[in-house]
DNA sequence: GTCTATATTTGGATAGAC
DNA sequence: GTCTATCCAAATATAGAC
Protein backbone atom coordinates (compact mmCIF):
# COMPACT_ATOMS: atom_id res chain seq x y z
CA UNK A 1 0.00 0.00 0.00
CA UNK A 2 2.77 2.54 0.79
CA UNK A 3 4.46 1.62 -2.45
CA UNK A 4 1.29 1.89 -4.20
CA UNK A 5 0.81 5.57 -2.69
CA UNK A 6 4.48 6.49 -3.16
CA UNK A 7 4.57 6.11 -6.71
CA UNK A 8 0.82 7.94 -7.53
CA UNK A 9 2.05 10.93 -5.30
CA UNK A 10 5.32 10.79 -7.09
CA UNK A 11 4.03 10.05 -10.80
CA UNK A 12 0.40 9.85 -10.79
CA UNK A 13 -2.22 7.43 -10.88
CA UNK A 14 -1.84 6.49 -14.43
CA UNK A 15 1.96 5.15 -13.59
CA UNK A 16 0.69 3.44 -10.60
CA UNK A 17 0.11 -0.31 -12.43
CA UNK A 18 0.59 -3.49 -11.26
CA UNK A 19 4.28 -4.26 -12.50
CA UNK A 20 4.96 -0.88 -10.87
CA UNK A 21 3.47 -1.36 -7.78
CA UNK A 22 4.99 -4.95 -7.26
CA UNK A 23 8.62 -3.50 -8.14
CA UNK A 24 8.32 -0.56 -5.76
CA UNK A 25 7.33 -2.89 -2.76
CA UNK A 26 10.02 -5.60 -3.88
CA UNK A 27 7.93 -8.22 -4.69
CA UNK A 28 6.04 -10.13 -7.84
CA UNK A 29 3.62 -8.97 -9.20
CA UNK A 30 1.69 -12.23 -8.62
CA UNK A 31 2.14 -11.73 -4.93
CA UNK A 32 -0.18 -8.48 -4.78
CA UNK A 33 -3.05 -10.56 -5.55
CA UNK A 34 -2.63 -13.00 -2.65
CA UNK A 35 -3.18 -9.54 -0.53
CA UNK A 36 -5.70 -7.77 -2.65
CA UNK A 37 -8.55 -9.02 -4.95
CA UNK A 38 -7.79 -6.16 -7.76
CA UNK A 39 -5.32 -3.65 -8.59
CA UNK A 40 -8.22 -1.45 -7.79
CA UNK A 41 -9.14 -3.15 -3.83
CA UNK A 42 -5.53 -2.18 -3.06
CA UNK A 43 -5.43 1.73 -3.98
CA UNK A 44 -8.76 2.25 -2.10
CA UNK A 45 -7.10 0.05 1.01
CA UNK A 46 -4.28 2.61 0.51
CA UNK A 47 -6.37 5.45 0.74
CA UNK A 48 -8.48 4.09 3.80
CA UNK A 49 -5.34 3.72 5.75
CA UNK A 50 -3.73 7.36 5.09
CA UNK A 51 -6.61 8.88 6.27
CA UNK A 52 -7.18 7.39 9.54
CA UNK A 53 -3.18 7.65 9.92
CA UNK A 54 -3.63 11.43 8.73
CA UNK A 55 -6.21 12.25 10.84
CA UNK A 56 -5.19 10.08 14.30
CA UNK A 57 -2.12 12.40 14.47
CA UNK A 58 -3.63 15.00 13.83
CA UNK A 59 -6.39 14.61 16.74
CA UNK A 60 -3.26 13.82 19.65
CA UNK A 61 -2.63 16.75 21.90
CA UNK A 62 -5.84 18.82 21.03
CA UNK A 63 -7.69 20.71 24.04
CA UNK A 64 -10.96 20.09 23.62
CA UNK A 65 -11.47 22.43 26.76
CA UNK A 66 -10.81 26.02 25.06
CA UNK A 67 -12.81 28.35 24.18
CA UNK A 68 -13.97 27.54 20.35
CA UNK A 69 -12.18 30.10 18.66
CA UNK A 70 -8.93 29.09 19.98
CA UNK A 71 -9.32 25.31 19.40
CA UNK A 72 -10.81 25.85 16.12
CA UNK A 73 -7.46 27.86 15.46
CA UNK A 74 -5.41 24.92 17.00
CA UNK A 75 -7.45 21.92 15.18
CA UNK A 76 -6.68 23.74 11.65
CA UNK A 77 -2.94 24.17 12.33
CA UNK A 78 -2.94 20.62 13.84
CA UNK A 79 -4.72 18.98 10.42
CA UNK A 80 -2.50 20.93 8.31
CA UNK A 81 0.98 19.86 10.22
CA UNK A 82 0.15 16.38 10.02
CA UNK A 83 -0.55 16.55 6.09
CA UNK A 84 2.72 18.46 5.75
CA UNK A 85 4.99 16.05 7.62
CA UNK A 86 3.54 13.93 5.17
CA UNK A 87 3.31 15.40 1.77
CA UNK A 88 2.74 11.83 0.04
CA UNK A 89 0.11 10.96 1.83
CA UNK A 90 -1.60 14.45 0.61
CA UNK A 91 -0.71 14.49 -2.93
CA UNK A 92 -1.72 10.26 -2.69
CA UNK A 93 -5.46 11.57 -1.59
CA UNK A 94 -5.52 14.37 -4.26
CA UNK A 95 -4.91 12.05 -6.99
CA UNK A 96 -7.20 9.35 -5.73
CA UNK A 97 -10.05 11.58 -4.94
CA UNK A 98 -9.83 13.05 -8.03
CA UNK A 99 -10.11 9.11 -9.66
CA UNK A 100 -13.31 7.39 -10.68
CA UNK A 101 -11.76 4.62 -7.89
CA UNK A 102 -13.07 7.50 -5.09
CA UNK A 103 -17.05 6.77 -5.92
CA UNK A 104 -16.31 3.35 -4.73
CA UNK A 105 -14.39 4.12 -1.31
CA UNK A 106 -17.61 4.95 -0.14
CA UNK A 107 -16.72 9.02 1.51
CA UNK A 108 -15.94 6.71 4.53
CA UNK A 109 -12.40 8.37 5.08
CA UNK A 110 -13.97 11.97 5.21
CA UNK A 111 -16.23 10.80 8.50
CA UNK A 112 -13.83 11.72 10.98
CA UNK A 113 -13.13 15.39 9.27
CA UNK A 114 -17.02 15.77 9.30
CA UNK A 115 -17.49 14.33 13.42
CA UNK A 116 -14.56 17.33 14.20
CA UNK A 117 -16.22 20.13 12.06
CA UNK A 118 -19.41 18.92 14.12
CA UNK A 119 -18.41 18.97 17.19
CA UNK A 120 -16.71 22.38 16.86
CA UNK A 121 -19.26 23.83 15.18
CA UNK A 122 -21.73 23.15 18.30
CA UNK A 123 -19.57 24.32 21.23
CA UNK A 124 -18.85 27.26 18.88
CA UNK A 125 -22.26 28.36 18.09
CA UNK A 126 -23.35 27.30 22.04
CA UNK A 127 -21.11 29.96 23.31
CA UNK A 128 -22.34 32.33 20.89
CA UNK A 129 -18.78 32.89 18.90
CA UNK A 130 -19.64 31.13 15.41
CA UNK A 131 -22.32 31.71 13.12
CA UNK A 132 -25.03 29.39 12.62
CA UNK A 133 -24.30 28.02 8.99
CA UNK A 134 -24.96 24.55 7.70
CA UNK A 135 -22.05 22.25 8.94
CA UNK A 136 -20.89 21.27 5.44
CA UNK A 137 -20.56 24.66 4.34
CA UNK A 138 -18.59 25.41 7.57
CA UNK A 139 -16.58 22.41 6.68
CA UNK A 140 -15.76 23.31 3.07
CA UNK A 141 -14.36 26.86 4.38
CA UNK A 142 -12.10 25.13 7.02
CA UNK A 143 -10.75 22.67 4.84
CA UNK A 144 -10.30 24.39 1.45
CA UNK A 145 -7.90 26.49 2.67
CA UNK A 146 -5.93 23.31 4.04
CA UNK A 147 -5.99 21.43 0.50
CA UNK A 148 -4.57 24.76 -1.34
CA UNK A 149 -2.00 25.68 0.79
CA UNK A 150 -0.57 21.97 0.55
CA UNK A 151 -1.35 21.88 -2.91
CA UNK A 152 1.35 25.34 -3.18
CA UNK A 153 3.51 23.68 -0.85
CA UNK A 154 4.30 20.31 -3.27
CA UNK A 155 4.90 23.36 -5.83
CA UNK A 156 7.74 24.76 -4.37
CA UNK A 157 6.04 27.30 -1.79
CA UNK A 158 6.96 27.41 1.64
CA UNK A 159 4.75 28.80 4.18
CA UNK A 160 6.56 30.86 7.20
CA UNK A 161 4.97 29.97 10.53
CA UNK A 162 3.35 33.55 10.49
CA UNK A 163 1.34 32.70 7.43
CA UNK A 164 -0.04 29.71 8.29
CA UNK A 165 -1.23 31.37 11.84
CA UNK A 166 -2.54 34.32 9.53
CA UNK A 167 -4.13 31.29 7.64
CA UNK A 168 -5.88 30.12 10.59
CA UNK A 169 -6.93 33.85 11.52
CA UNK A 170 -9.21 33.85 8.27
CA UNK A 171 -10.48 30.59 8.31
CA UNK A 172 -11.58 31.65 12.44
CA UNK A 173 -12.52 34.58 10.78
CA UNK A 174 -15.05 32.97 8.34
CA UNK A 175 -17.06 31.41 10.79
CA UNK A 176 -17.63 33.82 13.35
CA UNK A 177 -20.24 36.32 13.65
CA UNK B 1 -12.14 17.86 -27.49
CA UNK B 2 -15.61 18.73 -26.06
CA UNK B 3 -16.27 14.69 -26.32
CA UNK B 4 -13.18 13.98 -24.39
CA UNK B 5 -14.25 16.68 -21.70
CA UNK B 6 -17.52 15.01 -21.16
CA UNK B 7 -16.31 11.27 -20.67
CA UNK B 8 -13.53 12.73 -18.01
CA UNK B 9 -16.28 14.71 -16.28
CA UNK B 10 -18.87 11.77 -15.93
CA UNK B 11 -16.32 8.47 -15.80
CA UNK B 12 -13.22 10.21 -15.09
CA UNK B 13 -9.48 10.45 -16.81
CA UNK B 14 -9.24 6.69 -17.23
CA UNK B 15 -12.48 6.32 -18.71
CA UNK B 16 -11.03 8.54 -21.75
CA UNK B 17 -9.89 6.13 -24.19
CA UNK B 18 -8.97 6.55 -27.41
CA UNK B 19 -12.06 4.79 -28.46
CA UNK B 20 -14.57 6.46 -26.13
CA UNK B 21 -13.38 10.09 -27.37
CA UNK B 22 -14.04 8.96 -31.01
CA UNK B 23 -17.41 7.19 -29.83
CA UNK B 24 -18.74 10.40 -28.13
CA UNK B 25 -17.44 12.30 -31.06
CA UNK B 26 -19.24 9.95 -33.80
CA UNK B 27 -15.57 10.05 -35.82
CA UNK B 28 -13.57 7.19 -35.90
CA UNK B 29 -10.73 6.11 -34.13
CA UNK B 30 -7.86 6.93 -36.01
CA UNK B 31 -9.34 10.41 -37.29
CA UNK B 32 -8.36 11.20 -33.88
CA UNK B 33 -4.62 11.24 -35.24
CA UNK B 34 -5.38 13.68 -38.21
CA UNK B 35 -6.40 16.83 -35.55
CA UNK B 36 -4.02 15.87 -32.50
CA UNK B 37 -0.35 14.23 -32.21
CA UNK B 38 -1.48 11.56 -29.47
CA UNK B 39 -4.39 11.12 -27.43
CA UNK B 40 -2.59 13.70 -24.55
CA UNK B 41 -2.14 16.32 -26.42
CA UNK B 42 -6.02 16.39 -27.03
CA UNK B 43 -6.31 16.50 -23.38
CA UNK B 44 -4.17 19.08 -22.73
CA UNK B 45 -5.33 21.32 -26.11
CA UNK B 46 -9.24 20.58 -24.31
CA UNK B 47 -7.88 21.89 -20.91
CA UNK B 48 -6.25 24.93 -22.38
CA UNK B 49 -9.82 26.22 -24.75
CA UNK B 50 -11.83 25.09 -21.38
CA UNK B 51 -9.85 27.24 -18.95
CA UNK B 52 -10.00 30.43 -21.40
CA UNK B 53 -13.77 30.51 -21.96
CA UNK B 54 -14.57 29.96 -18.06
CA UNK B 55 -12.83 33.04 -17.56
CA UNK B 56 -13.68 35.14 -20.11
CA UNK B 57 -17.41 34.42 -18.88
CA UNK B 58 -16.58 34.86 -15.35
CA UNK B 59 -15.14 38.58 -16.16
CA UNK B 60 -17.90 40.08 -18.02
CA UNK B 61 -20.17 42.51 -16.32
CA UNK B 62 -17.37 42.89 -13.47
CA UNK B 63 -17.84 46.73 -11.98
CA UNK B 64 -14.19 47.69 -11.12
CA UNK B 65 -15.60 50.96 -9.63
CA UNK B 66 -16.73 49.34 -6.66
CA UNK B 67 -15.17 49.69 -3.18
CA UNK B 68 -12.91 46.57 -2.72
CA UNK B 69 -15.20 44.75 0.10
CA UNK B 70 -17.84 44.74 -2.47
CA UNK B 71 -15.94 43.94 -5.23
CA UNK B 72 -14.26 40.82 -3.57
CA UNK B 73 -17.79 39.72 -2.74
CA UNK B 74 -18.97 40.30 -6.40
CA UNK B 75 -16.01 38.53 -8.25
CA UNK B 76 -16.08 35.78 -6.23
CA UNK B 77 -19.71 34.67 -6.69
CA UNK B 78 -19.09 35.90 -10.95
CA UNK B 79 -16.23 33.00 -10.73
CA UNK B 80 -18.45 30.89 -8.76
CA UNK B 81 -21.59 31.05 -11.38
CA UNK B 82 -19.58 30.99 -14.28
CA UNK B 83 -17.87 27.51 -13.33
CA UNK B 84 -21.23 26.11 -11.75
CA UNK B 85 -22.96 27.57 -15.64
CA UNK B 86 -20.38 24.36 -16.78
CA UNK B 87 -19.91 21.88 -14.42
CA UNK B 88 -18.50 19.63 -16.87
CA UNK B 89 -15.71 22.16 -17.36
CA UNK B 90 -14.82 22.18 -13.61
CA UNK B 91 -15.44 18.42 -13.45
CA UNK B 92 -12.70 18.09 -16.23
CA UNK B 93 -10.32 20.82 -14.88
CA UNK B 94 -10.16 18.87 -11.59
CA UNK B 95 -9.38 15.60 -12.49
CA UNK B 96 -6.80 16.93 -15.49
CA UNK B 97 -5.51 19.31 -13.01
CA UNK B 98 -4.15 15.79 -10.49
CA UNK B 99 -3.32 14.08 -13.51
CA UNK B 100 0.30 13.77 -14.56
CA UNK B 101 -0.35 15.94 -17.84
CA UNK B 102 -0.88 18.68 -15.75
CA UNK B 103 2.76 18.90 -15.24
CA UNK B 104 3.15 19.54 -19.56
CA UNK B 105 0.30 22.21 -19.58
CA UNK B 106 2.57 24.78 -18.08
CA UNK B 107 -0.06 26.74 -15.90
CA UNK B 108 -0.45 29.04 -18.25
CA UNK B 109 -4.28 28.45 -17.87
CA UNK B 110 -4.18 29.87 -13.92
CA UNK B 111 -2.44 33.50 -15.06
CA UNK B 112 -5.94 35.40 -15.35
CA UNK B 113 -7.39 34.50 -11.98
CA UNK B 114 -3.74 35.38 -10.51
CA UNK B 115 -3.98 39.23 -12.17
CA UNK B 116 -7.48 39.60 -11.03
CA UNK B 117 -6.74 38.70 -7.07
CA UNK B 118 -3.47 41.09 -7.14
CA UNK B 119 -5.96 43.92 -8.67
CA UNK B 120 -8.34 43.54 -5.68
CA UNK B 121 -5.36 42.73 -3.32
CA UNK B 122 -3.72 46.28 -4.10
CA UNK B 123 -6.81 48.63 -3.99
CA UNK B 124 -7.85 46.75 -0.57
CA UNK B 125 -5.22 47.52 1.12
CA UNK B 126 -5.02 51.17 -0.22
CA UNK B 127 -8.28 52.23 0.75
CA UNK B 128 -7.42 50.31 4.01
CA UNK B 129 -9.90 47.27 4.02
CA UNK B 130 -7.77 44.30 3.92
CA UNK B 131 -4.63 42.85 5.68
CA UNK B 132 -1.68 42.97 3.79
CA UNK B 133 -0.95 39.43 3.34
CA UNK B 134 1.45 37.81 0.18
CA UNK B 135 -0.87 37.78 -3.21
CA UNK B 136 -0.45 33.72 -3.42
CA UNK B 137 -1.85 33.68 0.39
CA UNK B 138 -4.74 35.59 -0.58
CA UNK B 139 -5.27 33.93 -4.01
CA UNK B 140 -5.15 30.49 -2.33
CA UNK B 141 -7.88 31.64 0.71
CA UNK B 142 -10.40 32.88 -2.36
CA UNK B 143 -10.08 30.28 -5.05
CA UNK B 144 -10.29 26.94 -2.29
CA UNK B 145 -13.74 27.61 -1.03
CA UNK B 146 -14.88 28.21 -4.77
CA UNK B 147 -13.38 24.89 -5.39
CA UNK B 148 -15.10 22.89 -2.49
CA UNK B 149 -18.15 24.39 -2.79
CA UNK B 150 -18.35 23.07 -6.99
CA UNK B 151 -17.05 19.76 -5.80
CA UNK B 152 -20.00 19.35 -3.44
CA UNK B 153 -22.35 20.53 -5.75
CA UNK B 154 -20.85 17.68 -7.88
CA UNK B 155 -21.57 15.85 -5.62
CA UNK B 156 -25.57 16.73 -5.25
CA UNK B 157 -25.36 19.22 -2.22
CA UNK B 158 -27.12 22.14 -4.22
CA UNK B 159 -26.33 25.88 -2.26
CA UNK B 160 -28.67 28.10 -1.88
CA UNK B 161 -28.24 31.89 -2.73
CA UNK B 162 -28.13 32.72 0.40
CA UNK B 163 -25.81 30.00 1.28
CA UNK B 164 -23.69 31.10 -1.27
CA UNK B 165 -23.93 34.67 -0.09
CA UNK B 166 -22.49 33.37 3.52
CA UNK B 167 -19.98 31.98 2.13
CA UNK B 168 -18.92 35.12 -0.35
CA UNK B 169 -19.10 36.82 3.35
CA UNK B 170 -16.66 34.06 5.29
CA UNK B 171 -14.20 34.44 2.25
CA UNK B 172 -14.03 38.36 2.27
CA UNK B 173 -14.06 38.23 6.46
CA UNK B 174 -10.50 36.21 5.65
CA UNK B 175 -8.99 39.18 4.02
CA UNK B 176 -10.35 42.22 5.88
CA UNK B 177 -8.34 43.77 8.94
C1' DG C 1 -10.51 14.24 -44.25
C1' DT C 2 -12.45 10.16 -42.77
C1' DC C 3 -12.90 5.34 -42.73
C1' DT C 4 -11.50 0.11 -41.90
C1' DA C 5 -8.26 -2.91 -40.53
C1' DT C 6 -4.42 -4.01 -38.03
C1' DA C 7 0.15 -3.83 -35.72
C1' DT C 8 2.25 -3.48 -31.29
C1' DT C 9 2.51 -2.84 -26.47
C1' DT C 10 1.01 -2.94 -22.11
C1' DG C 11 -2.03 -3.86 -18.37
C1' DG C 12 -4.67 -6.69 -15.09
C1' DA C 13 -5.19 -11.08 -13.57
C1' DT C 14 -4.53 -16.33 -13.07
C1' DA C 15 -2.16 -21.09 -12.79
C1' DG C 16 0.72 -23.86 -10.71
C1' DA C 17 5.47 -24.94 -8.87
C1' DC C 18 8.10 -24.33 -4.77
C1' DG D 1 3.19 -16.87 1.00
C1' DT D 2 5.98 -15.87 -2.85
C1' DC D 3 7.69 -16.70 -7.37
C1' DT D 4 7.68 -17.65 -12.66
C1' DA D 5 5.25 -18.03 -16.64
C1' DT D 6 1.44 -16.98 -19.17
C1' DC D 7 -3.32 -15.69 -20.76
C1' DC D 8 -6.46 -12.43 -22.39
C1' DA D 9 -8.34 -7.99 -23.06
C1' DA D 10 -7.79 -3.38 -24.02
C1' DA D 11 -5.29 0.67 -25.41
C1' DT D 12 -2.40 3.64 -28.42
C1' DA D 13 -1.08 4.38 -32.74
C1' DT D 14 -0.36 3.45 -37.84
C1' DA D 15 -1.26 1.93 -42.82
C1' DG D 16 -3.59 2.46 -46.66
C1' DA D 17 -8.09 2.58 -49.25
C1' DC D 18 -11.73 5.75 -50.52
Amino acid sequence: MQAAARIVARDGLAAATTAAIAAEAGVAEGTLYRHFESKDDLLIAAYRQMKQVVFLNAGEGLDTGLAPPERLKRTWKAIYLAYRANKDAFAFGQRFAESALAEREGSEAGRAVARMVTDLRRAGIASGDFKNLPQDLLGSLFMAPISYLLKAELKGRKWTDAELDAAADSVLAGWVK
